[in-house]
RNA sequence: GGCCCUGUUGUCUAGCGGUUAGGACGUUGGCCUCUCACGCCGAAAGCCCGGGUUCGAUUCCCGGCAGGGUCACCA
C-alpha cells in the first residue's frame, strides 16, 4: 500500500514547483524559508520555479506588498522562472486575474456533484458554531444543511438572489490518505472529520483551497513544498484533485519556523520581516545559509555553505521536519563570521550598497546640516540612524510613562502603537507625514498627550532627548529599526513594573 | 476538546542495533593581548518516559507523555 502510494508521485511530468505567498503585510522569513527549499529542489532537478501571488482576499490585501515580495526574494537571490512580473506559459500568475478560471471550475464541480451551493447565512453558521462549541461537540464544522437541497429549492433561492457560497462535497465515510514524502508513513484522515470546505465565497472569489488546487494543476505543479500548517487541509486538496479527476502533486510539508517558546514564528515575538534583516545589515547569502540549516543538513559537520553547494548536495533525505526555533543569536554569529571573511574592498563595496548608499547618506545629511557645526560632527550626530538596539543608559531617567499611566500601561501603549501602524494603510508606508497623522490620531484614541507620547517615541527611536523632527527621524531610521527599538523600550518599561 | 504532525545538550543538527553520542550557536574556564573583539585550547550540558523485540537499543515495535499545528466566506 505504502509502496503503491509512493509510486503514484508525479510520473514523468517535467518538474515544476512554486512559492505562493499572499500579499499581506511585510514579506515573511517563513516565505523565504519555503521559497529556498522550492528553489533549491527545482535547481537540483533542472525544474522550474514559479512565483504565484495568492491575492484572493480583498480584505487583507495591502497595496505594495506584492512589490515587496518581489523585492525581498530578489534580494535573497531566489530567482523565479515564471511569475507575474516575468510572465510564462501558464499565466496570469496573480490569482485576482484568474477569477474566470475559478468560476469555470466551480461550475464544473457543481455539475459533477463534487460541490454544492450553500445558502446558509453567516448568522446561522455562527449559531451552529456556538452550539457545537457549547455542547463540547468533538468535531466542529458545517452540518450539511444545504448539502442535498432539491433543484427546485435551489432555483427558488437563486431567483431570489440569495447569497450563497459553494462547498466541497466531502464523502461522509471512508478515509483520505496521502503520502508526505518527508514522513515515513502515509497520513490518513477520516472523511467524516473533514469539513465541507467553502470553495467559493459569496463575493464570487475563490478561497485558498480552490484557487490553489486549480492553479497548481493548471500550472503543472508536480511537487508541493509548503509549511506543515497545511497538513490538515491537504485531505481537502486531495479530495479536490479527485473530484476534478486530476493527478495530485507530491506533497512535502516542512516544519514550521518557531519562536524561542516553540510557538509558530510570529511578529509579536520575533522580527519576521525579511526587510528587518536586510535593514539591520544581515547579508542575504548569510540569511539563506542560516535558514538552510534550520531544515537541511549538509552532513559531515558542515554548516557553512552557499546555495550553490546546497543545490549540489540536496536530497530530501537530508531534510528534517521538526519545527526549528529561529535563533537570531546564531544568525548573528554567522553574519559576523562572514564579515570577517571578507576582504576590506569587498566589505567596503557591501557598505556602499545599502548602509552607506549615497541617497541614504544625503537624506541623513539634510537632517544634520543645520544641527552641526563641524564636518567631523556629522558621523556622531547621525549615529543612531545606524545599528539596531540602542543603549538607553544615558537617558534612563528621562524615560517616563505619560502622566497618569503606569509603566506597564506605557509599555502596552508602545506595543499598540507599533501594531496599529501596520493596520493603517498610510502609516504602514512609514513616511513622515503619514506617521505624524497616524500618531496624532493615535494620541486622541488612546487619550495621551502628543507631547508625552512623542518624547517617549523619540527616546525609543533615537536614544536621545533631542533629535531631528520626530517623524523624519522615524522615517529615516526605517520601520524595522524603529520597531525593534520601540520593542526594546517597551520591554524596559515593563521590566520596571 | 477532536484530528494531525513532531520528539538527540538551552538552541540548530549528525547519527540510521554495538560510537568516549559528532559539529555549530549560546554559556563557561584559560591562552593570546594595552582594552575589546578576533583567534586558539578546554569545560559543563543531550538521546521525553514506560514496556517490549534483541546478546545488545538513541536507533525497531507498542503505549504513554510533552510540544506544536489545525479546526473561517484568511492564506
Amino acid at each position: 500500500m505504502t509502496e503503491a502510494l509512493h509510486a503514484v508521485s508525479t510520473a514523468q511530468r517535467p518538474l515544476r514547483v512554486r512559492i505562493a505567498p499572499s500579499p499581506t503585510g511585510d514579506p515573511h522569513v517563513g516565505t523565504a524559508y519555503i521559497a529556498l527549499f522550492n528553489y533549491v529542489f527545482a535547481r537540483k532537478q533542472g525544474g522550474t520555479f514559479i512565483l504565484r501571488i495568492e491575492d484572493t482576499d480583498q480584505e487583507r490585501y495591502t497595496a505594495g506588498s506584492e512589490a515587496a515580495i518581489f523585492e525581498a526574494l530578489r534580494w535573497l537571490g531566489l530567482r523565479w522562472d515564471e511569475g507575474p512580473d516575468v510572465g510564462g506559459p501558464c499565466g496570469p500568475y496573480r490569482q485576482s486575474e484568474r477569477l474566470a478560471i475559478y468560476k469555470e471550475h466551480v461550475e464544473l464541480l457543481l455539475a459533477r456533484g463534487g460541490a454544492y451551493r450553500c445558502f446558509c447565512t453567516r448568522e446561522r453558521l455562527e449559531k451552529l458554531h456556538a452550539e457545537q462549541t457549547a455542547s463540547k461537540s468533538s468535531h466542529l464544522g458545517y452540518d450539511g444543511h444545504c448539502r442535498d437541497l432539491s433543484v427546485a429549492d435551489q432555483t427558488a433561492l437563486l431567483v431570489a438572489e440569495t447569497p450563497f457560497v459553494v462547498r466541497l462535497r466531502v464523502p461522509r465515510d471512508g478515509v483520505t490518505r496521502f503520502v508526505d514524502h518527508l514522513r515515513p508513513e502515509p497520513i490518513e484522515f477520516e472523511n467524516r472529520l473533514v469539513d465541507d470546505q467553502v470553495l467559493q465565497k459569496s463575493d464570487g472569489y475563490p478561497t485558498y483551497h480552490l484557487a490553489n488546487v486549480v492553479d497548481d494543476h493548471l500550472m503543472g505543479i508536480t511537487h508541493v513544498i509548503r509549511g506543515e500548517e497545511w497538513i490538515t487541509s491537504t485531505p481537502k486538496h486531495v479530495l479536490l484533485y479527485q473530484a476534478f479527476g486530476w493527478e495530485p502533486p507530491a506533497w512535502h510539508h516542512l516544519g514550521l519556523l518557531r519562536n524561542a517558546d516553540k510557538t509558530k514564528l510570529s511578529k509579536r515575538k520575533n522580527p519576521v520581516s525579511i526587510f528587518h534583516y536586510r535593514e539591520l545589515g544581515y547579508m542575504p547569502e548569510t540569511l539563506l545559509n542560516f535558514m538552510a540549516n534550520l531544515g537541511f543538513s549538509m552532513g559531515a559537520d558542515v554548516e557553512r555553505f552557499t546555495v550553490e553547494q546546497m543545490i549540489e548536495a540536496f536530497e530530501w533525505s537530508k531534510v528534517s521536519v521538526g519545527g526549528p526555533v529561529f535563533d537570531p543569536a546564531k544568525l548573528e554569529a554567522f553574519n559576523g563570521a562572514d564579515i570577517r571573511a571578507m576582504s576590506i574592498d569587498a566589505l567596503y563595496d557591501r557598505l556602499q550598497e545599502r548602509v552607506l548608499a549615497p541617497a541614504r547618506i544625503k537624506a541623513l545629511l539634510a537632517q544634520a546640516q543645520e544641527r552641526v557645526h563641524r564636518l567631523d560632527d556629522f558621523i556622531p550626530y547621525l549615529s543612531f540612524f545606524f545599528g539596531g538596539s540602542l543603549d538607553y543608559a544615558p537617558v534612563l531617567d528621562k524615560i517616563k510613562a505619560p502622566a497618569g499611566k503606569s509603566n506597564a500601561e506605557a509599555a502596552q501603549l508602545l506595543d499598540d502603537y507599533a501594531q496599529e501602524i501596520e493596520r493603517d494603510n498610510q502609516a504602514r508606508s512609514f513616511t513622515a507625514p503619514a506617521l505624524e497623522a497616524f500618531s496624532r490620531d493615535f494620541c486622541q484614541r488612546h487619550a495621551v498627550k502628543p507631547k508625552e507620547l512623542f518624547m517617549l517615541l523619540r527616546l525609543g527611536v533615537s536614544g536621545r532627548t533631542a533629535s531631528p523632527a520626530l517623524f523624519d527621524t522615524m522615517a529615516l531610521c526605517g520601520k524595522d529599526r524603529c520597531r525593534t527599538r520601540l520593542r526594546d523600550l517597551s520591554g524596559l518599561l515593563r521590566q520596571r513594573g
